[in-house]
DNA sequence: GAACGTAAGTTGAAACTTCAACATCAGGAG
DNA sequence: CTCCTGATGTTGAAGTTTCAACTTACGTTC
């Protein structure tokens, strides 16, 4: 366990557990490790969800069955990243994914009905752990309410302008980085790469943008309101 | 107070907790009532995020600006419904939207320090409400995630097909009801009304389902890989 | 600095969605 | 029973997106 600990300090759900923290914790809560081989099943859709895991080492999949019956990859996490957990946490019966190891892989597995429940003898850090994981499971809520919003735009434009404000305003600035190529972007929002490309050409001709690779800048424009109305 | 503590019950936040125990519960959250007239903004955009809210009666909305300047519902909620949860709890330094009231509204709120803080003197219920908020927080992923899910798939048959089968999922059965007309099955799952229809149309012809009116049968068919292999 | 490989921009055709207008159908009111 | 009304199904035109193939730009390697 001692040489993973960097993955498990690195992991939102323990921080402000330091490594001394780490052992008690983990023992009271019932954790275990499991090492998976490349395509073992972690955890299986349609069996009840106990635990949620913790990526020591190697890399997971979560997995699903299309409605045309191809397995399509949702997420690939890495090191310190966290599954399950709103599954655990809704107290759901079944599990609505696959869970695969993407190659060699070592997981760390909480019980969730040990974090969720408080132990007897409280230990220090169990309320620190509940509140890490509110936070988690929140900051996730807000990246899906992003995403929602941008997917529901019904076209390119719509959902690329949506996205870039978004980003214009969490940066606080009308000229940011982001954090994708163009494929990638194209993939966020789900349209055609070329198309994507053919959309920012035509924003940058009518004069709504400038950009150069992954750094974009929003000019101002006449008709765009983009002053908010005094509140009442 | 006591003339809502029928929403207030009804409200998740608070399962668990008698109509004994909430009295006690919200004076020790340091939860304060307030009254707004239609038109009111609740909470600002931009501003912080020190509360969560609890509609008790009438009903707000949660507002955002488009890219195009147009102002947009994102969702209306009446009695008992809970608002700004996971911006609170996401530890948010902005809200990203305005939440009005649609009509003559009172919200209970909620200050989210003292929710997500354990209290000196552990009044019995605090952990509950963590508990609840955490159901919450982690069904409302669930949902996020299935919309996310639904509204990736590029065309109307995927959407609609990909909704389906998750409903089945969800019913346990081929046969199941959905909870919307036509419109609003269009609505969620972001399409035109009429090529929804359409799309309805062209599965039946070719035996993918039957249905009448809103409920549904999907059919069995060779091709589709409605078997899941052996787990390992 | 020439060759190479990857990322980004272009383009035309095919496929799909939206839009608008209209046809049908079912249920309720009178 | 008939007349409404609202929901649903149909259809063709117009507009967008996707797809595939290619060109251009940029950075690295040898």
């Amino acid at each position: 366990m001692q040489k993973y600990m960097d993955s498990l300090t690195a992991c939102p759900l323990f921080a402000g557990i330091g490594e001394s923290g780490l052992t008690d914790t983990l023992s009271c809560l019932g954790a275990y490790p499991r090492r998976f081989e490349k395509g073992e099943t972690i955890l299986l859709e349609g069996e009840p969800v106990r635990c949620l895991g913790v990526v020591l080492s190697g890399a997971v999949q979560i997995v699903r069955m299309g409605y045309d019956g191809s397995r399509s990859i949702l997420s690939k996490l890495g090191p310190a990243e966290l599954f399950a957990e709103a599954f655990a946490c809704a107290g759901m019966t079944a599990m609505p994914v696959d869970v695969v190891a993407a190659e060699k892989a070592d997981v760390l597995l909480l019980p969730a009905e040990r974090i969720l429940h408080p132990c007897e003898h409280p230990c220090g850090f169990h309320h620190q752990m509940i509140y890490n994981l509110m936070r988690i499971l929140a900051t996730k809520n807000l990246a899906f309410h992003r995403k929602t919003e941008i997917t529901a735009q019904r076209t390119t434009r719509g959902k690329l302008l949506t996205y870039l404000l978004l980003e214009a305003k969490r940066a606080g600035s009308r000229s940011f980085d982001i954090p994708f190529d163009r494929q990638e972007l194209a993939d966020y929002l789900g349209v055609d790469r070329s198309g994507l490309s053919a959309e920012i050409g035509k924003l940058r001709r009518e004069g709504v943008l400038s950009c150069t690779r992954s750094h974009f800048t929003l000019l101002a424009r006449q008709d765009a309101a983009d002053v908010r109305p005094q509140s009442p």
